[in-house]
DNA sequence: GCTTGATCTAAACCTCACTTGAGCTTTCAT
DNA sequence: ATGAAAGCTCAAGTGAGGTTTAGATCAAGC
């Protein structure tokens, strides 16, 4: 019945939407491992589509590969995030999002106050130094990320 | 009274904060125009002070260089934005910066929701997805940026 | 058993926003 | 007139998150 937990790269790549050269990243990053077949082929587990979804998912909430691997790292191998795991990483994420959300709050602020006034004395406005830098480390837009939705997967 | 109004390249970082070689940069990327002295220095001007604190604060404000060289080329030479200028600017502003909050809060709702679930399918997770693409494509994390604020000018 | 498509590795290349370095020239205060 | 400080150009490097390319090998269907 569980002959074939084994998937190929492409399929991992197709269940996921990710490119075959991006999971061969991941794994040269640490975030995921493969098995290899005699041929020297890589050979995922069913759990790793799961894997690879969460370090999309995490992406997009604003992680950097290197924290994810950081959280990945915490699961045991071949264990994909459960729900406590998930709890715990969500919270943190709460917290995280809040905080740009409030950066850029303030930063509305000030541009209302500022419409109009045209200072732009580095000095004297607000806005410059107006997102705190805290927020603007994680906030993560990788420039390429918009260009994923078209083009997912229902290849095989 | 007027015959110092050319800055040299080193002023002009000092006031604005902004590394030497970033001045450059903006000037070979055609955000900033400098003059030349008989023996090929840059000689800003010191409207170009406003112009290159425009450039920061635009920055901040997740515009892309490119943008930003869009923005000011709108503007006739030697002249800085001014209320005008920066009232049409700051509305669009306002607009991009209103639609990352209303992302980022959507994304902290389904966070809130999916909190415990730790589903994480592609298919089923609003979570994947929940960051509209748009928002993220302006939102401009620059690596460095963070950096810059313990090192400001007051050097000259 | 052969062909076709998927996979392999390694290294190079891409964007963005700059910085760094090498090697030389200009400017300015004394 | 001189010497330090600042400026010049051009090329290459940085770092994140990958993609692309080249040339070879593997797996599978017929």
């Amino acid at each position: 019945m569980h002959r074939t937990d084994l998937i190929a790269i492409g399929d991992l790549a197709a269940r996921t939407g990710v490119a075959v050269s991006a999971i061969r990243f991941y794994e040269a990053k640490g975030l995921i491992a493969a098995l290899r077949t005699r041929g020297g082929q890589r050979r995922f587990l069913r759990a790793d589509i799961r894997r690879v979804s969460f370090i999309l998912i995490a992406q997009q909430l604003g992680l950097s590969l290197e924290e994810i691997a950081g959280e990945l790292a915490r699961l045991p191998a071949e264990r994909t995030p459960n729900a406590a795991d998930w709890a715990r990483i969500s919270t943190a994420l709460r917290a995280r999002i809040a905080a740009q959300i409030a950066a850029l709050e303030r930063t509305q602020e000030l541009l209302g106050a500022c419409i109009g006034c045209g200072c732009l004395s580095l000095k004297k406005c607000g806005l410059y130094n107006a997102q705190d830098k805290a927020a603007q480390r994680g906030a993560g837009p990788r420039y390429l990320m918009g260009d994923r939705s078209g083009e997912i997967a229902e290849r095989g």
